[in-house]
DNA sequence: CTGGATTGC
DNA sequence: GCAATCCAG
């Protein structure tokens, strides 16, 4: 082969090399979809275990989170999802509009429904819990992850809670998470839909490394609060009083007892 | 990070 | 309906 075209062939072969090396040496975790496979959520354990009784028989099991929805008030009553290490990224991506979720056979609320309502369209499951790939990102944005909340409660006292379940999830190497607003009594409604304003959101948190079981719970208005989220902190078994919903059916009962009973800040670190 | 409103095509 | 721009906690 002539020398001539020798250096144009490298060039083009290091090129390529480059772009591919990512892929070769397994750095970028997030975009690989071998790796993607491992990080999904809704694992035989998590269905098994870890999902609530839905009160509206409208589950939904989505790629990266599992819903079950209320028709009669337009959002869901609980998200769950499980939350690894693994699925914790910098990655950034655009926020993408909300969308109406074709798995709900009822269609979930139109995002016009929160326009000039006064209330966000408040995150169930994160966006900055699913940013491990795009797919799983661009899925929270569907509507039936969406619930009104107080901007200030959202922004505030809520998201602060939500930094520490990453913190957590990093901590415990994995976590369950069960999320939503208290849909009882007569409840404030947004849009054309009538979609119900929450008073209160719950949040529920397992931790079940190295086979010991371990859940915090906050039950929080849905406004602005400048208070710990510890002081919110109550045992599962109020908010199943509060909400109607079965949370860890699956669990051997004596599991499921202890969980639902505990209210134990310290081991989730608070002073 | 959590979200918003307005303008223009 | 979507992009760009600017905004707040």
């Amino acid at each position: 082969m002539n020398r001539k075209y020798i250096y144009p062939l490298v060039i083009i072969l290091v090129t390529v090399a480059l772009y591919y090396s990512d892929d070769f040496f397994g750095e970028n975790d997030a975009s690989t979809p071998k790796v993607l496979n491992t990080i999904e959520t809704n694992s035989k354990e998590f269905d098994d275990s870890f999902l609530p009784t839905s009160t509206t028989g409208a589950v939904v099991k989505h790629n990266f989170f599992t819903l079950s929805y209320s028709e009669e008030n337009e959002q869901a009553e609980w998200v769950a999802y499980e939350l690894k290490p693994a699925h914790l990224s910098k990655n950034e991506f655009e926020r993408p509009y909300f969308i109406e979720d074709n798995s709900v056979k009822t269609k979930s609320a139109d995002w016009r429904n929160y326009k000039n309502s006064g209330f966000n369209r408040g995150h169930l499951c994160p966006a900055a819990d699913r940013k491990f790939s795009v797919e799983a990102f661009n899925e929270t944005f569907l509507t039936s992850n969406i619930s009104p909340q107080d901007h200030d409660f959202n922004s505030g006292i809520w998201n602060r809670l939500e930094q520490k379940v990453r913190f957590w999830a990093e901590k415990y190497n994995g976590v369950y998470v069960v999320t939503g607003g208290v849909l009882k009594g007569n409840l404030k409604t947004i849009g054309e839909e009538n979609v119900s304003v929450p008073n209160e959101f719950y949040k529920i948190i397992v931790d079940a490394s190295d086979g010991n079981y371990k859940a915090v719970a906050f039950l929080i208005p849905n406004k602005p609060s400048s208070e710990p989220f510890y002081e919110y902190a109550v045992s599962i078994d109020e908010i199943e009083e509060k909400t109607g919903i079965d949370f860890f059916p699956n669990l051997p009962d004596s599991i499921e007892n202890s969980l639902e009973k505990m209210v134990n800040l310290q081991a989730w670190g608070s002073r």
